[in-house]
DNA sequence: GCCGTTTTCGGCCCGACTGTTTTCAGTCG
């Protein structure tokens, strides 16, 4: 058997984006998207491209056809791509570190290239300080000075790339707390991928409504986190924080604040699927509203823009073209998981060294979110030794609950689990809970007994398929949220498609102002979580009579309704 | 190059902003 080279998904995406960025330059029309579009469906795929090409589905992927399943077939087959290499020897690779410049799109790099001579940003610095750029049409000496800084390297903030949804949270919040709190706002509202729960955001979008957009942009431009203002304009404001992540902040007319909140919300994949229906039915979409002829008939709420357009409200987590414009056609888009639906916690960790007090505040806070009952973390096992994790106070609170607090004790376990393990744990705490994955995936995990999460397991580079396993093998959860540890959204929409429950952090016990339980939700919501696959939420309905709840995995599509791409 | 509850061929989102311009091209999102 001849070893096959390892491709990752995130190689060929990056493969299909340099193809869209050579084809740019080339000058041809409509294929640069049409990779662009391919690259961004590889890239948001949940499992491996070479498992799907064993199937020979390839082409079910949206925005690969025929052409582009080939070329990944090849990719997968020997590491390499023949086209590409073609591509390559056409244009010189600076050429393509010219077009990434700021302020420099594919256009100006190819007269850079064609016709100066210039191959490469170091060279394109040359020309300027020789003043060869001096007198070609096209660059005065507003554009040249922009080139130089764009050229320094040191010139103005480098962008961070994407940031973690995570990092980005508390300074979103902040910034959209402070215009609401200019007299003159009427709204203001995240859109973007932040709305949309991605895991990492490349900017940050932001809309309001107010009556002086001038007042508002000063406020803006005065934030203690904005570093510069990179552009102004009568409706748009662009500013880029301290760590370098680029804001847009525009002002929109009321009568268009929900065409402006769909339009910026995106993605980019689902405006462009809305827009073409919108132009299939007769009418136009913009981000002013939805017009027939010249007159708007919608654009105040995004109710009222789906509802123009014959569909169902989406909800922002799932608008990534994989099939939610057909199911809100059809009115079968799933009811997602709310925050109001959470009913317990299976797994709060109290601070390394706790008080009583700090039970008594998770005991208040699950009291303020109506939330039943609360696991506290007492102890890990580890080879059949205990280490506490309580003192004895807080383990008599816990054991021996004295009000409605409804606490349970909660033992993690780790390492190897064997019977010596299991009567520890048993004896602390009859509900065992919780199983933490710290190293390699044990077999023979449960062994008829209950575990009803697997937490600390997952994160960006976990491997996600022997935790799905162990969690399908015992019948448990797995944790949804930010950070190592838990499950991303991608990895949630498998342990879905598996057949699991997913578990919701509440933020009960967290630091306040902590985004753990709203990006956990946004990722149960994007992976397309209804209630009854949530763990820890309230049951839809009360069972019929006789019914008992069962911990084992259920049916491939249990409690699951996302919509086909 | 992809795609199709009108299409297997003929379309392909669209507007803001900037800089260089006498009405627009390029970039960006």
């Amino acid at each position: 058997m001849v070893s096959e080279p390892v491709v990752s998904n995130a190689d060929v995406a990056g493969v299909l984006s340099e193809i869209a960025d050579l084809l740019d330059l080339v000058g041809e029309r409509f294929k640069p998207e049409a990779y662009r579009r391919a690259a961004r469906s590889v890239e948001a795929l949940p499992e491996g491209l070479g498992a799907i090409a064993g199937r020979g589905e390839l082409r079910s992927i949206p925005g690969i056809g025929e052409a582009i399943s080939e070329k990944i077939a090849e990719l997968l087959r020997t590491g390499t791509l023949g086209y590409l290499e073609r591509l390559r020897a056409q244009i010189p690779t600076g050429v393509l570190e010219l077009m990434r410049l700021p302020g420099v799109g594919p256009k100006t790099a190819r007269r850079f290239w064609v016709e100066l001579g210039i191959g490469g940003p170091r060279e394109l610095r040359e020309a300027i300080d020789a003043g060869r750029l001096a007198g070609v049409k096209g660059f005065a000496e507003k554009k040249i000075s922009q080139l130089r800084s764009a050229t320094d390297g040191a010139g103005g903030t480098p962008s961070p790339g994407r940031v973690p949804i995570e990092t980005v949270w508390p300074v979103a919040q902040a910034i959209v707390a402070a215009l609401r709190n200019v007299p003159t706002v009427r709204e203001a509202a995240m859109a973007g991928s932040f709305r949309r729960g991605r895991e990492s955001v490349g900017d940050l979008d932001i809309l309001v409504t107010a009556e002086a957009p001038e007042n508002v942009f000063d406020v803006f431009s005065r934030l203690p986190q904005v570093r510069e203002v990179r552009l102004r304009g009568p409706t748009k404001e662009t500013v880029v924080l301290d760590q370098g992540l680029q804001v847009d902040l525009r002002v929109v007319e009321p009568e268009s604040f929900g065409a402006a909140m769909q339009y910026f919300t995106g993605s980019k994949d689902h405006n462009v699927r809305l827009r073409s229906l919108a132009r299939d039915r007769g009418l136009k979409v913009n981000e002013y509203g939805v017009y027939r002829g010249d007159e708007r008939i919608a654009g105040r709420s995004e109710e009222e823009v789906y509802g123009a357009l014959g569909l169902a409200w989406i909800p922002p987590e799932l608008r990534e073209d994989r099939g939610e414009i057909v199911a809100a056609a059809t009115g079968s888009l799933p009811r997602l998981i709310e925050a109001s639906d959470l009913a317990t916690d299976p797994h709060v960790h109290l601070r390394p060294d706790p008080a009583v007090d700090d039970l008594e505040l998770v005991v208040s806070e699950a009291r303020t979110r109506k939330l039943r009952s609360v696991g506290v973390v007492i102890a890990t096992v580890r080879d059949g030794r205990t280490r506490w994790t309580a003192p004895a106070a807080v383990l008599d609170r816990i054991l021996r609950p004295t009000g409605d607090g409804g606490l349970t004790a909660v033992v993690e376990l780790e390492g190897v689990v064997d019977d010596r393990a299991w009567r520890e744990v048993e004896s602390l705490a009859p509900e065992c809970a919780v199983y933490a994955v710290t190293g390699e995936v044990p077999r023979d995990l449960g062994k008829g007994r209950t575990v009803r999460l697997i937490a600390h397991a997952g994160g960006p580079a976990a491997s996600v398929a022997p935790v799905v396993n162990l969690a399908r093998s015992v019948g448990a959860a797995v944790e949804v949220g930010p950070g190592a540890g838990r499950f991303d959204s991608t990895a949630a929409r498998v342990a879905l498609d598996s057949g699991l429950r997913l578990s919701v952090p509440t933020g009960v016990g967290e630091p306040t102002g902590s985004p753990t339980a709203s990006v956990a939700l946004g990722f149960a919501r994007r992976a397309g979580a209804t209630r009854d696959a949530v763990l820890n939420a309230r049951a839809p309905a009360a069972p019929p009579r006789g019914a008992t709840e069962t911990t084992t995995s259920g049916g491939r599509s249990r409690g699951r309704a996302r919509p086909r791409r």
